[in-house]
DNA sequence: CCATTGTGAGAACGATCATTCTCACAATGG
DNA sequence: CCATTGTGAGAATGATCGTTCTCACAATGG
């Protein structure tokens, strides 16, 4: 039927979201173009289009992949944090400050593409609605006030990227401080 | 020299910005075309673009535009209350829940334009810091802890946008109130 | 009244996009 | 070997933009 180059369609999927990870995130969904995704992950233009029948769908694949990539790479260094004692508020504060000490940081990718109404359609609001509910799910399972929690986080990763500073992240942890109190201070129930 | 309808250039200056607020506060900077602004202004071309020379020109004139007005309208409402004997923090959070509710409210048009790095100039960023910088410094006149009280904030508004809920200004209240205590709970000082 | 000058309306220009199409080729099934 | 079919490279298409330009007019100064 159609074996050619049939292999490597995963490939091809993979390349075109890293690529889209890539420039999506570091310029705005609206300020890249399909053919500079073709650029730089070398699947050709017909390629990216019978994968993704639009740039809309190739925005909410790409969606799709960084969510699952984030909550993962979370849920990994809060784990390996509460492995070590370390309480998990405080893991979730640690691992976020590293995330926004990285060069390539530039605030929350959900956050960033919402405030793009241009192109945001529906479906992509629903990616976006539904990775800040995972986020708070997570919380959830590790801590007591999982939103009063999001809403610090969301506010320290907003102001870190306007402010390019880690000082933001330095006020909401007082802010958990005082929500949690002793909560942060101890190991989770040893 | 040039009285030619020289007179109604402030009008024309208010038209304009009053349709690039509207335009560009519910739609983004970069899904507005000029002819748009154009069109629900009545503002000519010519006339635009002598007055902005650029449509990035346009957009710093807003932000501008947008800071002075926003921070005018959060002043009144804070002063109305705290005169009302309501507790300044409590004040702002008042303030806040009207805005959110308001049927137009689509986020922080700051935060959102920043999140479109697409023409994000360094003017476009600095008048962006600046407003977040004015917001801090007002909330540092009437509370104690601006910095962790704006991130709440901020973090409300990003989740009310997202979620088009007010619960997230509910949940920074109770954060809030962990980190106030009492300064919360009385009249200013009476 | 005439020359001048600022103006509005909108055409024109040049660039960029998203998307589709063409063409030549490579690999397969018979 | 040949017909077929999926493919890459990139040209073509049609739309949209930011910005500038043209042209005709309206109001002024002399």
């Amino acid at each position: 039927m159609s074996p050619v180059a049939t292999q490597d369609i995963e490939q091809a999927r993979d390349a075109a979201l890293a690529a889209a990870d890539d420039l999506f995130y570091r310029r705005g969904t609206s300020a890249v173009s399909v053919v500079e995704i073709r650029d730089m992950s070398g699947v050709s233009l017909r390629r990216l289009y019978s994968m993704f029948p639009s740039k809309a769908d190739l925005i909410g694949g790409w969606l799709t992949h960084r969510h699952e990539t984030w909550m993962a790479w979370l849920e990994t260094e809060v784990a390996q944090r509460t492995a070590d004692g370390v309480a998990p508020v405080e893991a979730v504060f640690d691992s976020m400050t590293e995330w926004l000490k990285s060069s390539e940081f530039r605030g929350c990718a959900f956050i960033n593409t919402h405030a793009e109404t241009g192109e945001l359609t529906a479906e992509h609001e629903e990616l976006i609605r539904a990775h800040k509910r995972a986020l708070i799910e997570f919380l959830a399972t590790t801590t007591t006030r999982p939103n009063e929690l999001a809403v610090i986080i969301d506010g320290a990763i907003v102001q870190a990227a306007v402010f390019k500073s880690t000082r933001p992240i330095e006020s909401a942890r007082a802010c958990a401080s005082a929500l949690f109190g002793n909560e942060m201070r101890s190991a989770p129930m040893e």
